[in-house]
DNA sequence: CTGTTAGCGCGTTCAT
DNA sequence: ATGAACGCGCTAACAG
């Protein structure tokens, strides 16, 4: 493979030149610079990586540290959507992406400071991460620019970020839609108690119920953890004593696992029961029948989040964070009350 | 940042010394070995991966090279199954994993060649890679170790390998469910034509023709492209012309669209039509009716690429082409004749 | 067993 | 505008 030695030796000039040519300095003439790169061109020559990074005083690769690709179920894109924006949005900035996965298993394992010490990492996307994990906060507290995915600190420090969908406005949406339509008795089948979406996710169901003055129903509140078994079970167990009109779900894949609780009632939905759902995840458009859910754009998120880190990471950025875009979607899930 | 200097510097001794006592090297007192090895932890030293990859002749990199990601239906997680299971495997060795993707559009953008020599990467899987691309022939034939999945060349090359699960006698187990529960009038939803394994896949079902001794139906076979929706506008214009009980599709995603032309046409699956899958991807379990088919382990298949890539570059092999198990899942999309 | 030296491929001063 | 020299952090020969 040729160096840069090579394509000084064929140019006639010095390394130092052709690095110059290479990466867009100014003092250089113009000449002498389209000769070195079109004897690079000829020569096929690309830079080598390790030798830049490691002269480089610049960053050039991007983390992502994820425990949302390992913990979750198999029918649970969302990671995979998110993983798939942020390449995209490093790819566009010919950054390089490094990844660091982990399960709650080997959660402990290893640094994350450390990962990104050893990779001269410039900047890190933090998804999935719990929020009182110690290497979280030791991250947090280099210097190092961060953009966390879906949560948000209180940290008011220059370069840490967030990408998130306004979850307190879904919840709102949520709670709106289905007492527009009349219904009253509704359950909430919460997420995991103190992670920041269902924390907010909650707030606005309950200020949707406010503006509809309807008391909000504090002990019909399930914590499923995200999870279709558990939502599953808890969902078996309340409809073996109570007859909610409507399920209101923080994830379609509880609203998978609410779904068959219903269905082995002898229930059908949505027409003795509601479901309401969130993510949009691919297959909620093809169930039986099709799920009213809030969309969102998990591509579009991780593809802001690279984006947002490395205008942290240029010092050239005027909100540390941002709302992608989401949308209620109205599916056949929801039976209006007021029709009937 | 410690660096090697660093713990040189604590530990009184020189750099080299330091070197070999975290590469475990033989020729070094086994004292002193402890004591800079419990100073590079007090220093909390971590090797910088740049340094060591620019100076060591050990290549630490596998390359991931895949067209799978971005190139197909967002209801489709296979290659996020196997992105998990190569990463899964590449960290047991305590490996470094280097991610390139592209879709069609990008395809020619960068040679995979420059992509590793960049990168100073060992090996590299490949994955869903056209077999015509000629940046993939590029780098088969240097002396890079290479895996491709589901693709299996007939290079003798002592450093390509390949993992697949045996398409082949998946395909003829398809044909002989089938053709055992009394169907005769069979429609094949093929993938694209050319490929390996949709080629293996139609063999087998040929032979399990043949074994029957029923003439395998040529003008039945329809070809889709693995796309849901390319199936679904075949699966329309057939059923417009043509009754069969029974349709053998190459990929559950193509299921879904024939299913979606099969419900139009007032059909029923599976009391007027059978309806038989490939991959098994999450979703086909709690489809309408949930669907008989092939089930392929991706995570086991990305997994066991990455150990045959790092056995090929250790030189420590004995096969160059690894099969992983199938197995046909039945569930309730598939009518027995028989029976009525 | 340890230290010295060289070099991996590059970016970056600082002279010239 | 160009080149010489240095150093990034590390491994690898080799000498002692």
């Amino acid at each position: 493979m040729a160096t840069i030695k090579d394509v000084a030796k064929q140019a006639g000039v010095s390394v130092s030149v052709v690095s110059k040519a290479l990466n867009d300095y100014e003092d250089i003439n113009d000449k002498t610079k389209k000769r070195i790169l079109k004897i690079a061109e000829e020569l096929n020559y690309t830079p080598n990586l390790a030798g830049r990074n490691l002269s480089s005083k610049k960053r050039m690769t991007i983390g992502l540290i994820s425990s949302a690709v390992f913990n979750t179920n198999k029918k649970d894109t969302n990671a995979y959507e998110v993983i798939k924006g942020i390449y995209t949005g490093v790819d566009e900035e010919q950054l390089e992406l490094a990844i660091f996965l982990m399960d709650s298993q080997k959660q402990k394992q290893k640094s994350y400071t450390q990962f990104c010490r050893e990779r001269n990492i410039g900047g890190a996307i933090l998804h999935g991460l719990r929020t009182d994990d110690p290497y979280f906060k030791e991250l947090l507290d280099t210097n190092i620019p961060c953009v966390n995915i879906d949560f948000r600190t209180d940290s008011q420090a220059e370069n840490v970020g967030s990408v998130a969908i306004d979850n307190k406005t879904a919840g709102e949406e949520m709670a709106d839609h289905l007492l527009t339509r009349g219904h009253r008795d509704i359950a909430i089948m919460a997420g995991t108690e103190e992670t920041f979406v269902n924390i907010e996710r909650l707030q606005g169901v309950k200020q949707g119920f406010e503006k509809h003055n309807v008391d909000f129903p504090e002990s019909a509140v399930l914590y499923a953890d995200f999870s279709e078994e558990k939502a599953y079970e808890l969902a078996k167990d309340y409809l073996a004593e109570h007859r909610p009109t409507a399920f209101l779900c923080f994830s379609d894949l509880m609203v998978y696992g609410v779904m068959k609780a219903v269905t082995e009632a002898g229930l059908k939905v949505p027409d003795d029961l509601s479901l309401i759902g969130f993510d949009d995840i691919p297959f909620s458009a093809i169930t039986h029948p099709p799920l009213t859910t809030v969309h969102q754009d998990f591509f579009e998120i991780g593809r802001q989040a690279a984006k947002l880190l490395m205008d942290i990471m240029k010092d050239y950025h005027f909100e540390n964070h941002v709302v992608v875009d989401h949308e209620l979607i109205e599916r056949e899930s929801v039976k209006d009350l007021n029709e009937s």
